[in-house]
DNA sequence: CGGGATCCTAAGCGATACTG
DNA sequence: CAGTATCGCTTAGGATCCCG
């Protein structure tokens, strides 16, 4: 990068990088919702299904903003009862290697992050 | 995993171990202290100068939080003015592969991301 | 089945003032 | 310098009911 010159996420609002994407996954659902779509597309209650956790409408609105964001496709199948899918574009393959790598680090750092919080939780934390 | 064995994430009381990845950085601003800290050990005023949006308060909070779980150290030097240095532990590296490829999505994504907010804004989304 | 519309509460967060 | 404390607003998010 030269002097002068603005960096392209600073042109769009963004300190560093890193905003970027925490702007587009950093929603409490968001990432564990991309993580499903990895394995394929899925329908709506499907994925409620999958991810206990979460409220109906709370699924709706993060959704919503992947799919305004370019990342999901939203398919609506015109059929009674009414049927939609849920599914990555190209766009959101982008963000495979990302929600790879948090699985990844969640399956095999769970129980030393659960240690880390019970000994700091003894000295008063 | 073999039948009627649960998973290490779901002992712990998560659904997915994309969710205990989240619980450590999925807060606005920890992967962004994490990304700065990357480079090295950084003061309190350090780090509010080099992420402008965050407040002194979330800050504190943000980097508490982090301590707890073992992903940063904070040593405190015994002096007037107070000195604080907060930097990753070893524990906390493990999670730079993920910083990492967050910095380069942003970077390498960040147009693509600004159009498709832009034209699902002209959709009314 | 896949939502939308409301209502309401808890949490997040900013602003400000104070301190060792 | 590096925080803590308090207040108060704003938002995230849950619960419930309704609909094509």
């Amino acid at each position: 990068m030269k002097h002068g010159t603005k960096a392209i996420w600073e042109l769009y609002g963004y300190a560093c990088p890193v905003e970027v994407t925490i702007d587009v996954v950093g929603g409490k659902w968001k990432s564990i919702i991309l993580f499903h779509l990895l394995k394929g597309k899925k329908r709506f209650n499907e994925l409620r299904r999958l991810i206990p956790g979460v409220t109906q409408r709370m699924l709706t609105l993060q959704l919503r903003e992947l799919e305004r964001d370019g990342i999901i496709h939203r398919e609506v199948y015109k059929q009674v009862p009414p049927k939609v899918e849920y599914s990555l574009t190209e766009f959101g393959q982008t963000l495979s290697p990302i929600v790879q790598l948090m699985m990844d680090w969640g399956r095999t750092h769970t129980k030393q992050l659960a240690e880390s919080r019970e000994r700091n939780q003894e000295k008063g934390f």
